[in-house]
DNA sequence: GAGTTTGAAACT
DNA sequence: CAGTTTCAAACTC
């Protein structure tokens, strides 16, 4: 049983992550660490700040990092190791597992390669088969930050213990057998850290041993540590160890429970139908065991604003499938805003419509608004299986997750999940998508989570208008005739549309801004249903404007300001929009997905779900989506002499390149805002000693500390052109102008306070 | 800003 | 599935 101790998670992160008495010195050497015994540590590269967390993670002082071939050690001036040991080394006692040292290093198995890709990942590949000598054992990672000990030991083939070591506040012993045969399937071991509150997110991703019910450390199939450095230059990367060795996975057969903890609570959400499933979130998170099979996790990018919206959805699930569970990004404490779409098992497209359906599409949302927290997650079962979409509406604060489903207005639809090449012709399919009911479903802050059911209206035009702050709907997509909603407390500007096509079951919501956008007609009546079969000259214009693939389109948004000609993208042709969405999903029912998304299980979490298929560009430009979205290339991808993998000298150099310009991009922004501050500064502190007469001239503005700004500003211009290479004359030439902007600078604050002090001047 | 390069998607 | 076409983004000058 996958069970992950709240008190494991709760511990470790404290005790491993104390990333604030963190000194990051050297980064971790990038290349492979199977070097030969006598192998000295490779000299640091160039540094990559953004590298350091890795070492952070490992090691918090660490100044080297050795390793042999029969061992890994990351050794720290204070004593902190980072050792890969073979499990069999280790007796199965918790006592034991705090045995570090050379002992323990000893006979470790081969590690394959170390490396660090440019996602900030350290991967240790550890050889599967490991030598005889060894045990067979598969290793074991003992982490000892600050004179802490943390074991993380891996599931030996012959059946020795496996264990994971806490810090000596935990008391538990971590040690079972092992009944499995431990071969071929990788374990990750992650340290996951958000920006000063680490955190561990233990999960395993399958039934690895036998009945154990209580936490036991061979079920530990991934610890993550993510880490947001605390000053970041270079967006809001995340920084991960994983850890590769082979373990076996084989074997799931009875569902696990969940003991997800969200900052030290436990999380169990079940149902009487469905095995418990569990959702955590919160700040901390720290435990989810994972089922996969069905499963998939759109994670945002860890280079998108942190407040971009996450959706994760999690796929049709069997009232017998195992649980599942599903884990936010630790971004979620960053100001990110999650969303989980999970469909209820007991709301079948086949039970759609009935009341029993419209009570589970109820009860089960689930709104978690922290309490001192701005992080809260909504759950929202569906009825039939959703194209989830994220929606950014333009000048919109509120993200938008649409959610197209195929259904007709009946709710007595008997089939589901039918496909239908031609998107024109559904006579016999009456549940197939002539009509796309769109839910919309905003995210706001967590303090004023509020949800409202609108029932069917039978009215014309709703224009809700009150006073309360901007909130928006989440609309079912199924009749809910039990639900009364409360339309006076519905938000400003908040409308109730029908959307075409789908009779009286499906709804609109939309933000205010996009009233203007919905002709008047389409507020008359809420049962009218326009149906695609009716082929217009227009829809055949919107035919040839949405086929194409616009990107507001593909990203599912509507078309605001944008060139694009004889646009259709928009509310005014709303029902042809619809048309072209479920042509598209009839030809690619991923068509409105990410296409990077969660990698395979042991690989790295973000992976391009079809790979790119560049030629020329070497995989090292922003032609290619896999660097675009700063993802290693990987076996998905047809490129043609790809350079975009970990080891690559190119992309090392780039990366390096761009995280260099960054920086340099953010010094002499702030050199400038510190120039213009401190003539702000001067004025406002000169501008009573102007005289009456002529003013002061502008050279009495170049006070000490606008003469040390400016060079502050020429020296930024200076290492620029140093980092660019350029030849002297060209740096001369790029300072001087740099000088000229800086005098301009002082003359216009000079002009400038003559002009706005003209009774004084 | 114009022209070129590139690759994804559509099309055949 | 492979080759071709289209087209918009990325890139260069």
């Amino acid at each position: 049983m996958d069970v992950v101790s709240p008190e494991l998670n709760s511990l470790l992160p404290d005790e491993i992550m104390d990333t604030e008495a963190i000194a990051m010195e050297e980064e971790l050497p990038t290349e492979h660490l199977a070097a030969p015994p006598q192998s000295e540590p490779e000299p640091p590269q160039v540094p990559m700040e953004t590298e350091l967390p890795e070492i952070v993670s490992l090691c918090p002082t660490t100044t080297s990092m050795q390793m042999t071939s029969t061992d890994a050690q990351c050794s720290t001036s204070s004593g902190t190791q980072l050792l890969l040991a073979p499990s069999g080394l280790i007796s199965g006692t918790t006592t034991s597992a705090k045995t570090t040292g050379p002992a323990v290093t000893q006979n470790l198995p081969k590690i394959s390669s170390v490396t660090v890709p440019a996602n900030h990942q350290l991967i240790i590949n550890k050889v599967s088969g490991a030598p005889a000598a060894v045990g067979k054992s598969l290793g074991a990672a003992v982490l000892k930050p600050e004179g802490q000990k943390l074991l993380v030991a891996g599931l030996s083939k012959t059946g020795q213990p496996i264990m994971l070591a806490l810090p000596h506040t935990w008391n538990k012993p971590a040690t079972t057998q092992s009944t499995g045969d431990a071969k071929a399937q990788p374990t990750q071991i992650k340290m996951v850290t958000t920006v000063g509150k680490p955190v561990i997110a233990v999960s395993s991703a399958s039934q690895l041993m036998g009945s154990s019910t209580t936490l036991q450390a061979q079920q530990l199939k991934t610890l993550q540590f993510t880490k947001k450095p605390a000053v970041s230059t270079a967006g809001p990367m995340i920084t991960k160890l994983i850890i590769t060795k082979a373990l076996n996975n084989k074997g799931l057969s009875s569902p696990a429970s969940v003991a997800p903890v969200v900052t030290g609570r436990v999380v169990t959400q079940s149902t009487p139908v469905t095995p418990p499933r569990s959702i955590t979130f919160g700040e901390t998170i720290s435990t989810v065991p994972q089922n996969t099979s069905g499963n998939s996790k759109v994670a945002i990018s860890p280079l998108k604003s942190p407040s971009k919206l996450t959706v994760v959805s999690v796929a049709s699930q069997s009232p017998n499938s195992p649980q599942k569970s599903v884990t936010l990004p630790l971004s979620v404490a960053l100001g990110q805003q999650i969303l989980t779409v999970q469909q209820s098992a007991t709301t079948s497209p086949a039970k759609a419509g009935t009341s029993q359906s419209t009570a589970q599409t109820v009860k089960p949302v689930q709104t978690v608004g922290g309490v001192g927290t701005s992080q809260f997650k909504t759950i929202i079962p569906l009825t039939t299986p959703p194209n989830v979409q994220q929606i950014q509406v333009p000048g919109s604060r509120f993200h938008y997750v649409r959610l197209v489903t195929a259904t007709t207005g009946s709710s007595t639809a008997q089939s589901s999940g039918s496909t239908n090449t031609n998107p024109s012709i559904q006579p016999a399919k009456p549940v197939m998508m002539n009509a796309a009911v769109r839910m919309s479903v905003p995210i706001v802050s967590a303090q004023t989570i509020k949800q409202v059911v609108p029932k069917p209206l039978t009215s014309a035009a709703q224009v809700v208008t009150t006073s309360q702050t901007p909130q928006r709907l989440i609309m079912p997509a199924t009749h809910l005739p039990q639900i009364q909603p409360n339309l006076t407390s519905l938000p400003p500007g908040t409308v109730l549309a029908p959307a075409h096509g789908s009779g009286n079951m499906g709804y609109a919501v939309l933000p205010a801004p996009y009233v203007t956008q919905i002709p008047q007609p389409a507020f008359v009546t809420l049962t009218s249903s326009s149906s695609f079969s009716t082929a217009t000259p227009i829809q055949t214009q919107a035919r040839l404007s949405l086929n194409g693939y616009c990107d507001c389109f593909a990203n599912g948004e509507f078309c605001n300001n944008c060139n694009c000609v004889n646009c259709f993208n928009n509310l005014d042709h709303e029902s042809e929009r619809l048309k072209a969405i479920k042509a598209c999903l009839d030809r690619n029912p991923v068509a409105f997905k990410p296409k990077i998304g969660k990698g395979k299980e042991g690989e790295s979490d973000r992976r391009h779900s079809k790979g790119c298929n560049c030629k020329k560009s070497g995989c090292l430009k922003n032609y290619c989506e896999c660097y675009e979205a700063k993802i290693m290339c990987s076996s998905m991808c047809k490129c043609m002499g790809c350079k975009n993998f970990e080891e690559s000298p190119e992309r090392k150099t780039l990366m390096h390149l761009a995280d260099a310009a960054e920086v340099r991009v953010q010094q002499q922004t702030a050199a400038k805002t510190k120039l213009s501050s401190q003539i702000s500064d001067l004025l406002t502190r000169t501008t009573p000693a102007i005289t009456s007469g002529g003013g002061k001239l502008p050279y009495t503005f170049v006070t000490k500390e606008v003469a040390e700004a400016t060079c502050d500003c020429l020296l930024e211009q200076a290492e620029q052109a140093e980092l660019t290479n350029q030849p002297q004359a060209v740096a001369e030439r790029l300072i001087l102008e740099e000088f000229g902007r800086c005098l301009r600078r002082i003359i216009s604050f000079a002009g400038k306070a003559k002009t706005d002090c003209p009774i004084n001047c």
